[in-house]
DNA sequence: GTAATGACCTTGG
DNA sequence: ACCAAGGCCATTA
């Protein structure tokens, strides 16, 4: 859409990395970003996920959770227990929309 | 062009 | 250890 040369590859970056994540993993914003070499833009990251409706395929956007292991885009889904609910699917176990040994589960996009 | 917002993270008290 | 405030970067109004 945008021609501009930071977003569109930001964004870009961000949407493969995340659609890399294996199944039963979750990853952070933060290690998303820094992984891209923004370490200082998680916000956008989250950002990048709210436009990831418009991306095809879809962006497996439940894998992503905040530092705490906390669902907080959960209420940006069609339905706020779609994202638990997938990733309970996945083997993810979630409490109080946090996710069980979460340090367990994180997969590192720099495992690449 | 300026101001406000946000699916965050880091640091201070 | 817990609570509060600030900072960063891009998007949208």
């Amino acid at each position: 859409m945008n021609n501009t040369t930071t977003s569109n590859d930001f964004y870009n970056l961000v949407y493969d990395l995340v659609r890399l994540i294996p199944e039963g993993r979750v990853c952070t914003y933060g290690a998303i970003a820094k992984c891209l070499g923004a370490p200082r833009s998680s916000r956008l990251v989250g950002y990048a996920m709210n436009n990831s409706h418009s991306q095809n395929p879809k962006v497996p956007a439940h894998r992503v959770v905040n530092r705490n292991g906390l669902l907080t885009g959960k209420h940006h889904f069609s339905t706020p227990f779609e994202m638990e609910e997938l990733l309970k699917k996945e083997g993810i176990e979630i409490i109080n929309d946090t996710i069980v040994n979460f340090k367990e589960k994180f997969w590192d996009p720099a495992t690449l």
